[in-house]
DNA sequence: AAAGTATTTAGATATTTGCCTAAATATATA
DNA sequence: TATATATTTAGGCAAATATCTAAATACTTT
């Protein structure tokens, strides 16, 4: 959890997860949108690894890389989680 | 966006945001469930209500902090517009 | 108004993060 | 096998973050 959301803390990277959004992109043509150098993209690719939020898979000299959204899951549910104890907190006010 | 990821992204943070699930709490009740300093935690409340995560209300001398949930409202938005690409990606590809 | 309580602000320090260039690794191709 | 291409690893630096203690601010109570 604390991985998730600290990988989703950056500006660079949510883009990614936006541009993996539209279709799958190997390490090189993910830095061709950005004006930082490669391996940079690569520390940022490594940090959503870690995170699960992609999935790498080797293909020849390419990596392509990948969204794991099952990830968000566990995201969206601690997010219901606080929101529905305040949910019952406000009714138990009335 | 950022403020708000950056903000659930410390694990102490989102503890207090669990005890404030409870419910509402002064600084001093809250900074008494952790082993750090009292100025550390009101720097954690300062970043979380720059995040629009929690709210404060001067009572006296006590300022009391509550959740506000709705912030969550956009970050939810975001994923399930994430997934929602991808599900669209994945029927495509049959 | 003086003293006590609650909280924040200020300033210092250690750690983490994001970025870079240079070098290493792995695969593909001439 | 030598060279080119794709990507990562290593090492270093600057900025951001998390923490601390000491001091300041604001309110309450005697």
């Amino acid at each position: 959890m604390n991985l998730l959301f600290k990988a989703l803390g950056d500006p660079t990277r949510r883009q990614i997860i936006d541009l993996l959004r539209k279709r799958d992109m190997n390490a090189g043509e993910i830095a061709d949108y950005f004006s930082i150098s490669k391996p940079s993209i690569s520390h940022h690719l490594d940090l959503l690894k870690q995170a699960n939020v992609v999935l790498s898979i080797k293909e020849g000299q390419f990596i392509t890389y990948s969204l794991n959204t099952t990830v968000f899951d566990e995201m969206v549910k601690w997010v219901i989680d606080i929101s529905d104890k305040q949910t019952k907190k406000a009714k138990s006010k009335k």
